[in-house]
DNA sequence: AGCCATGCACCG
DNA sequence: CGGTGCATGGCT
């Protein structure tokens, strides 16, 4: 299914691509399980109160519908969050690990999914480098009372020289405009700082975090000027 | 300091 | 033995 194919679809319908995600190997192994970053979580999908999640009704460019749940896991003190029942999807884009899962909105805010293969523009951060583990893992195994311990296996890690892709990185609006900050990672004082190729000010209004992007540092501190910063 | 890719124990 | 949910650890 080529990409401009996908496009025009989601065009047709009225759809703005708001996330795409190219899968990783965990992504793509076949459980369906796909995970959404926090950040994107919780801009873009419904709060949940429970692990327990929710479900998503959502078609795809070819009007198949799904039936997806969203869901967290407990990690540390967070959340991670998942989209479960992608598999069917997976098959009928024929997504596999790299390829890219494309989460758009319709104008009455339901959610459209579709999938294209990865593209040359699309950003790339390292070129490779995930190590082996090597060694025994650290952890003691978990086991019931009584019942034999295991040796542990090598893990079989994916070394092979395949490129990693930054899927965390959202399209900054380098538009001046400056948005509340749900979670502002750990950004908790008014700054300018570049980042990530683009200039970026903070605000911190009243313990409310504000963001916007600029294209220079001088756009981006007169505008922090302006809100009454030096 | 925390995200997230993924390993892997546990349970059906 | 395959799926769930959590733990680990690389990386930023």
């Amino acid at each position: 299914m080529p990409a401009t194919k996908v496009k025009e679809a989601l065009n047709a319908m009225g759809a703005e691509v708001f996330y795409e995600k190219p899968l990783t190997s965990s992504d793509a192994n076949g459980s369906g399980r796909i995970v959404i970053p926090k950040a994107i979580a919780e801009m873009h999908f419904p709060m949940l109160d429970n692990q327990a999640g929710s479900q998503i009704d959502a078609v795809d460019s070819m009007g198949n519908p799904y039936f997806f749940k969203f869901r967290f896991w407990i990690n540390n003190q967070s959340r991670m969050y998942l989209l479960e029942g992608a598999a069917e999807l997976q098959r009928r884009y024929n997504l596999r690990a790299s390829d890219v899962m494309i989460f758009a909105h319709k104008p009455d805010k339901s959610l459209v999914v579709a999938g294209r293969p990865l593209a040359d523009t699309d950003i790339l951060r390292r070129p490779t480098t995930r190590k082996p583990c090597n060694g025994t893992p650290k952890r003691e195994p978990r086991r019931l009372p009584g019942s034999i311990p295991k040796k542990p296996r090598r893990p079989s890690r994916d070394v092979q020289g395949s490129a990693h892709y930054d899927f965390n990185q959202f399209m900054a609006p380098i538009d001046g405009v400056f948005r509340f900050l749900l979670h502002s990672h750990g950004l908790d004082q008014s700054a300018v700082f570049f980042q990530s190729g683009v200039w970026t000010a903070v605000l911190d209004i009243k313990g409310e975090m504000y963001q916007a992007f600029f294209d220079s540092r001088n756009d981006a501190l007169t505008a922090f000027n302006a809100a009454g910063y030096v």
